[in-house]
DNA sequence: AATTAAATTTAGACAAAACTAAAAATAGAT
DNA sequence: ATCTATTTTTAGTTTTGTCTAAATTTAATT
């Protein structure tokens, strides 16, 4: 049977999948009523185009998508609602986890993965609260707000800084966990201020001074590092 | 594809629904090697017979269920293991609900019901260590240890005491939503201590001090409330 | 011991979510 | 404008977990 639709709240009864393709979607950009294509979104999911189209029916059907065959997928404004809602709680479960348990910042995608699928309004909030309303999660990324708004911030990638200007570092682009593993043995943590020093023209890796030391990264490193301007 | 076994862990990989029918089947007595019958597992998780037969092959092949045509199902040890491994988690889930969020004890079990197929065990045992080590959920149910130790008490049903003796609250038997509220309302909570003062023998009701306050309740509640003697 | 009632299992079907292989539509290049 | 390569969709299959209806086994009663 399992009727026993218990924990409707106020979503509509969402299945794991479901929610996991709108995710995907959103993360792809549609929700800028840009179209995302079949291929991208199996390609991301590890999945066949075919399995895609499928789901595009269905979440057209319940109003979260729009589209039409072989135009592309985007999502509704009912559908990035959603989005937001579930990538909220995964942000949340993730702050929660490096917060209160001690996980690694490179530990907890894969157990916010799973997380952020357990429904209750109720749990979600009070997980907020507990955390004290946390605006980014140990990546860097905005955490959504219960009605949805998205705090974009002003930040750049460090190579896009300038020779001499100084930023707080606040989030990756790569949240890999080799990347994430790199950083942690460099002692590179979100909220380090850095000043870069030098950029040498050869191959593009860049001289830059952390928490007093002078270290040198490369181009590839610093591409995938955000920072937040402050002077 | 969904090959992606990234929590394996210590588990066998086990679906959600194999999981809430090894807990069904310990629930029922069928830990202690002890034959359930397919009427009475269906009947408790709400499916028909027809759908406990199919589980049980696929339970048996895995060997977690000692399954013969007709004659009912118990659990194998390694059945047990796992079963234990979820109360466990979900008596974890129930605690930090009450204790981290603020949640009541009517509140917590349909949302710990889906927390406790969560897979990492890393998060348990974190949970376990930020509680400071439970032994006791909520409604006073015993948490198994990590390996499967469960800690059974010496405890009474208050329905079963002497006139004149005196116990703690420990534990509900009835753990359904309309008791729990009902125990709220009347301020009974775990931790309290309470002495029968009187039986009537004509509705079995007893009359009982607790907290300093005197009180009548009826033998339904009574038999629903287990209690440790303390003297 | 035979009959009947109840419990249990089998067989066949379905929905969800995936897949494969083949068909159809689109876009790019000449 | 046509052809070709790529993308996307369709059609049909699989697996998991469920269901119904029919068949079978067990248990209870006379």
């Amino acid at each position: 049977m399992l009727n026993k639709n218990v924990f409707l709240e106020k979503y509509f009864l969402m299945t794991r999948s479901e929610e996991n393709y709108l995710k995907t979607i959103f993360h792809l950009g549609g929700g800028d009523s840009k179209s995302i294509t079949t291929n991208a979104i199996a390609e991301q999911m590890e999945t066949k185009p075919s399995s895609v189209t499928d789901m595009a029916k269905k979440l057209s059907e319940k109003g979260l998508v729009d589209y039409v065959r072989y135009q592309g997928i985007s999502l509704t404004d009912a559908g990035v609602k959603t989005a937001l809602s579930i990538i909220r709680k995964h942000r949340l479960w993730e702050v929660f986890l490096v917060e209160k348990l001690d996980f690694t910042w490179d530990e907890v995608h894969e157990v916010a993965e799973q997380l952020e699928h357990i429904k209750s309004e109720k749990l979600v909030d009070k997980i907020d609260e507990l955390l004290n309303f946390p605006k980014y999660d140990p990546h860097g990324d905005p955490i959504p707000t219960k009605d949805g708004k998205f705090q974009e911030r002003d930040e750049k990638l460090l190579s896009e800084m300038a020779i001499n200007s100084k930023g707080v570092c606040v989030g990756v682009k790569d949240s890999s966990v080799p990347f994430l593993k790199f950083l942690d043995k460099n002692n590179i943590a979100l909220g380090n201020t850095i000043k870069v020093m030098d950029k040498e023209d050869f191959d593009n890796s860049l001289r830059i001074q952390m928490e007093g030391k002078e270290m040198r990264i490369s181009h590839q490193i610093a591409s995938n590092l955000y920072v937040k301007k402050n002077d």
